[in-house]
DNA sequence: GTCACTGCAAACATTTTGCATGCTA
DNA sequence: TAGCATGCAAAATGTTTGCAGTGAC
């Protein structure tokens, strides 16, 4: 549980050549716009013809979120999933039974989110929020 | 990502006898009240002269955020923390540098996730909101 | 032609599970 | 005494890394 601070700005090259594969992964975060496992984009690559290595895919993610360019969070399971961080911040609404997603913006929490931070002098914030329910269509199946 | 409904109400004992591992490992969990690791509880136990297996202090912490009595989450490195979990519900601002979590109630947000996810025919709701960010001992150390 | 990127597989870390034994009620 | 909880070790899962080969520039 220790985070170090970047105490130095590493000569990291931060990919250099633009390679098919690192598109892929890209164009396949990109399509979706929600959060995706590592797994699950290498698996989509896969059935959509693409060769494309696990390791790769990892790296790739790594580095989009390295670079700023994808988000990355932790399920409760346990699975890092990523997503395209785009220029617009929002949340989601799961479905735990079939796993849909509603995109949600949310100004109230992000407003809240601020105060709080600067209220205990915490700087350079982000957040976490998701919500987790059952949609009405499951619901009706479940009854 | 396949979420299933529980069908089934399984008859879960959830703990029906009481014994010095399971003790311990609530104590050492409510001493710190801090988010701790199932390694670093381990370690600490065993470390105070406990024997306690590191299954068992699995199979506790899962028993304890069962029953509600504790709050699991997960770091950025992928270990889950648990907590002990009072009655009220609340959520955490962690400091991305030294780890220091400080606990804050938020009813604007209680407030929102409801409203959502009722205007979005979601039932049955829970909510995971987490805030990060730099706090102020860090920030001048970093200076 | 060089060297970064890739792919495979092995290594790793964390968490879960199977099974024989111990201990609580 | 009966049966749940424990402990060990093996398995499972998700992710990272080493290294030789490939392809972008």
């Amino acid at each position: 549980m220790t985070a170090h601070p970047e105490s130095d700005t590493p000569a990291k090259p931060a990919r250099e050549r633009s390679t098919r594969q690192f598109q892929a992964v890209r164009d396949e975060l990109a399509r979706s716009g929600d959060f995706r496992s590592a797994q699950d984009i290498h698996a989509a690559l896969r059935a959509s013809g693409a060769t494309v290595g696990l390791a790769t895919v990892y790296r790739a993610l790594q580095s989009l979120v390295d670079s700023g360019a994808a988000d990355i969070l932790r399920t409760a399971g346990g699975e890092a999933v990523y997503r395209e961080c785009g220029d617009t911040h929002h949340h989601h609404l799961v479905c735990r039974s079939c796993g849909r997603a509603v995109e949600v913006q949310g100004p109230a929490v992000e407003r809240w989110a601020d105060d709080v931070a600067d209220r205990h002098g915490f700087t350079d914030v982000s957040h976490t929020v998701e919500l987790f329910g059952v949609c009405g269509q499951c619901q009706r199946q479940q009854q």
